[in-house]
DNA sequence: GCTGATCACATTGTGTACAATGCAAGGGCT
DNA sequence: AGCCCTTGCATTGTACACAATGTGATCAGC
């Protein structure tokens, strides 16, 4: 219970994606890349005071952090009953999937006017160490560089009220693959985003906007979203109760 | 200096659009009209202290207001300098443009498919409204109006995702207006409104995409952000001292 | 007379105490 | 025995007090 870390004063975070360095960034970053790794579950219970003294910091500053999430959709606010990780059903889920389409498309279409050169090799590099991860099986940090691939995409498209939607979006995308995924093959195929890439650069707009619906496609194409909604709702109703004990939600079920 | 309203406890506000009801929201709600509404200049300084005290809250919830307002765009929270009212340059706004285009396309073909007629109903009902606040004057709930005409058709498209996004959109459009409008004609025609109308009832979504198009185009057509960079910034610099005064931004220019 | 640093003030950032709300268990009633 | 109400606990909501930071003014030095 008294598992408290240093209390963190400023230091720059280890090998996470490091942010400006306020406390309050720090921990709203570790909590998002928890959510994007899939080491916190949908509908796990996010207290504000165990949260307090794992980070070591007052309940203000969970609190804000919780509050930026919360507008970003990968946690749920409940007023006066605490925040929980979001668990989009399955509607909600190809609603955010379809937008999500669309702003990616929008991005690559832009990326092949506008980014330069060197953000193109840092768009490599991280193709590069996303192949890493999932080769040394951290596929919990592989699934987030592959969202910062994205990201990055965004970047140099150039144009900053998509990358903030789609930051959105890739986040609330990571919550519905740990929620939706059928198989555990690997998420976003570095090759794919490797293809991408190539088509940017040689500018080739038409073939880079299909490479990355096809992209798309190979993601959703993992969920199983359509048909079988019974796993949604069984999802959706135990993750309410997931926290502190399943043990009342059998007995209820044969009720 | 002590010009304090009452407490208003747990007052659902007069006339504006009526939130859940508790402090937080109203005072969010109030800010984010006031800047709809164009009663909040861009640049403007929004001390936390003043607010709470107009407010007749502490300045927790007036910092929780903020920081929604920022994160949607309309506020600009520099670190330990406080909030101002945002003033998207012109290459912001070109962006926000063209974002926003492309969500109301999407928005217009969903609603084809989606909309109920109770919804239809409820969209006339707002041009009706809107044209009276024009017709009026009461240019700035006109134009609030106008904006929540958009905002409804997107909760009849039935996508909650896009209808997040479009909400931040719109309220950084109404800043956008406020800094760059050339003249001073009526911002939203109704009558555009009611010609989109038509056409998403009618089911002819090739029609209805068309007319929101042109819509879009008649919005950045009263805008100059082409070309005339420069009162862009000279908006941007002289907003910053907006609140104050404008005796010193007078006699520093005869310098 | 102008530029530079130092100091005081104002404003924001953070932590903590208290109040309000929701939830759960226990006892009384029907 | 089952249901409802009451009471106690846990958690969040709000306000306030203190600490840190940025800004502007005053004064010394060039």
């Amino acid at each position: 219970m008294n598992e408290q870390l240093q209390p963190l004063k400023k230091q720059t975070r280890e090998g996470k994606s490091t942010r400006s360095g306020t406390q309050d960034d720090v921990v709203y970053a570790h909590i998002f890349d928890a959510i994007l790794e899939q080491r916190l579950a949908p509908g796990t219970k996010l207290s504000e005071e165990a949260l307090g003294e794992i980070f070591g910091v007052s309940r203000t500053i969970i609190r804000r952090a919780l509050s930026r999430l919360a507008h970003e959709g990968v946690v749920l606010l409940r007023p006066n009953r605490g925040a929980v990780v979001a668990s989009p059903g399955a509607e909600e889920a190809r609603h955010i999937f379809y937008v999500r389409r669309m702003i990616e498309r929008a991005i690559t279409e832009l990326a092949c006017k506008n980014a330069k050169p060197e953000q193109i090799a840092a768009l490599r590099q991280m193709v590069i160490d996303e192949r890493d991860c999932f080769a040394r099986g951290d596929r919990g940090m592989g699934i987030r560089l592959s969202g910062e691939f994205h990201l990055k995409l965004a970047e140099a498209a150039g144009n900053l009220t998509l990358l903030g939607f789609l930051r959105s979006l890739i986040s609330q995308t990571s919550l519905i693959i740990a929620l939706y995924e059928s198989n555990s093959r690997t998420h976003c195929s570095d090759a794919e985003h490797d293809q991408v890439i190539d088509a940017i650069e040689a500018g080739n707009v038409e073939v880079a906007v299909d490479l990355m619906m096809r992209h798309m496609d190979s993601v959703d194409a993992k969920l199983n979203l359509d048909g079988e909604t019974a796993s949604d709702d069984l999802h959706a109703v135990f993750s309410h109760l997931l926290p502190s004990a399943k043990k009342k939600a059998v007995s209820r079920g044969s009720v």
